[in-house]
DNA sequence: GGCTGGTATAGCATTGCTGCTATGACCTGG
DNA sequence: CCAGGTCATAGCAGCAATGCTATACCAGCC
């Protein structure tokens, strides 16, 4: 997989970086937020652009978050849960439960 | 209620602003996590400090975002999460299902 | 009084996310 | 083939959060 851009190997750099454990996981987390993102979209069938002008960014930035290319805001995950319908959810949970 | 520094301020103006209904909730997530990262750390008899050494921030950082000073990112969450023990969790949820 | 620990703020440099425009690749329909 | 729509990416400007140091305030204690 040689063409991926730079983001992508940015990422994969930075989980790569030695004693990195809580970015990898942010970056983690910013892959998953951009899975769930991009699912949720397209169950509606929305475009990326559609998307984005609901929730006042431009395609690029969506298309950038969908990737994983950056680790998102939390005001830009709210943008994209009011133009979802959905609401966000960011807590601390103990240990065992994970959520 | 005078004098609370600068972020407070901010806070709130950012707040009163109009057109600004997910940058408020934006500032009230920040605001309830820095209630329960308090909470946590409190329950656990750590300083600030204590707390900022194990996540590798610096004890006037622990107080800003204690204190809602500013909207917290991503990776700051996940090495407080780890510091407390605790797992982070960010999700999206059907609107009816206030987590 | 002075001393110490905990907390709150200030001021600054750095970092990195976002907003923007423009573009290229890829499809599909005409 | 060309037009239009969708998505991916580049490059840059602006800005906000963080990291840092230093300091002020406020206990409690000796």
């Amino acid at each position: 997989m040689g063409e991926r851009g730079d983001w992508a190997a940015m990422r994969e750099r930075r989980m790569a970086e030695p004693g990195a454990a809580e970015a990898y996981d942010a970056a983690r987390l910013a892959f998953e937020l951009g899975r769930a993102v991009r699912e949720l979209r397209e169950r509606r069938g929305w475009s990326q652009a559609q998307l984005a002008k609901g929730s006042g960014m431009t395609q690029s930035a969506v298309a950038r978050f969908e990737a994983g290319g950056t680790v998102p805001t939390l005001p830009v995950l709210e943008r994209l849960a009011a133009a979802l319908d959905v609401s966000l959810s960011v807590s601390f949970e103990p240990r065992d439960a994970a959520a």
